[in-house]
DNA sequence: CTTTTTATGTGACCATGTCACAGAACTGCA
DNA sequence: TGCAGTTCTGTGACATGGTCACATAAAAAG
């Protein structure tokens, strides 16, 4: 179990908070750990209030009663998610969920807790909504790809950006995996991913793929 | 053109401005019409700034490259749109469109003269985030319906909610502007549309429809 | 070296969006 | 009236992508 950080360096509205405010906050926050492929908190039943990514990383997605998973965004090590305060925040009446893809550690301040915050502070109130504004308009993106741009293309630059942020050309993600990360499922990113190594744009291997031509994968992504 | 009606009964954060401040809203507001089929505002090309709808009705969309349109919301008297005022808020950085399907007066507070507001005040600041928080709760669930439930229960659904808006059982509607509500195309509902009437659930007329059996369209709309 | 689990491959099928084009019903004007 | 243009609707063929069933292959567990 890793040890409390300081609250104070996770918080943009840490100096609008009076000294009593920022003792509750300090006090009431916990360390929480979950394992690779655990539920951190799902729909509107438990709300854990405000969350704060110490190391690893969260997936936040929507899901259909059927099962299909919709990832609308992923946090990573001092990423702040508020989604998860749902029930502090009467604005926000759709249900997400939060998983945990890798080991995670994440630090909580409780709904109760964050919610007394937001109405003691205006600032921190205004500080919340610009968050979610801002999710919200990330999230617009998103879901605008996945509405209006075809399924080739939005792999393309999928496996791309991967391998821009793991910094190598070998990706460690199953078929299903990507399949989650984009809404779709896993035999289409099986076929599109057999076209695209009959391209000669990737090899594949059990568990993982390797790029073989970068440049034409962002070109294909970027339409 | 409608006479300027006062702001103060349209703004909710109105009591938190200063004298100055209510004496800028009120001068620099001024009142547009529009006519039935105009564009209000497309993208961030044109940012009018605070909008409030006097009367007729505002559709906001989302469209594709091709053309395809989705519809985020529509909005009726009385109601406020922050999203035509993006340029003010670097938080949205989606474009959206704004168009009256009927003939429509706005009132509109200037993009410059709303993010001078917002920045002297902390609760127009909150006001403002809170709203937009609203809309993205609202916009999430329409997207999950479009992504997640079968076309015939969405168009069911639309349609019992459509006669009890108009308060009749008949709807003057194209199948065009149906399937631009929907996010979907006009060959897809007239193809649905075929065969509802076949059920004995609707029956067809050119620009309109009537409907036969609403309690069956909302149990079909409800699953 | 079996057994079990997990990952992948594949064909058939379904829902819905796209395209092309036809015909029907209105509208305006000579 | 009637003709021309416009708008709305109908329809078949096809493309994309999600779903289902099931086969096979590779890794892990024993």
């Amino acid at each position: 179990m890793q040890i409390k950080p300081p609250v104070s360096s996770f918080l943009p509205f840490w100096e609008c908070l009076s000294d009593q405010e920022k003792q509750l906050a300090q006090s009431s926050a916990s360390v929480r750990r979950f394992d690779a492929g655990a539920s951190v908190c799902s729909g509107g039943d438990d709300c854990m209030g405000l969350v704060c990514v110490l190391s690893g990383e969260l997936r936040v997605y929507m899901m259909s009663d059927e099962g299909r998973e919709i990832t609308l965004f992923r946090l990573g090590s001092g990423d702040l998610c508020l989604l998860t305060a749902s029930c502090a925040l009467k604005e926000i009446t759709f249900e997400v969920h939060v998983g945990a893809d890798k080991e995670t550690q994440l630090m909580i301040i409780g709904a109760d807790v964050f919610e007394a915050l937001m109405n003691s502070s205006v600032y921190v109130e205004a500080f919340a909504y610009k968050a979610l504004t801002q999710r919200f308009s990330q999230v617009m993106f998103v879901l605008q790809q996945i509405l209006f741009k075809r399924f080739d293309r939005r792999l393309a630059a999928f496996l791309a950006d991967e391998t821009d942020k793991s910094e190598s050309c070998s990706l460690i993600l199953t078929h299903e995996q990507i399949a989650k990360y984009m809404g779709s499922a896993r035999e289409v990113v099986t076929r599109m991913l057999k076209y695209f190594t009959q391209e000669g744009l990737v090899s594949l291997s059990r568990g993982g793929l390797t790029i073989l031509d970068k440049e034409r994968l962002r070109l294909l992504g970027q339409v």
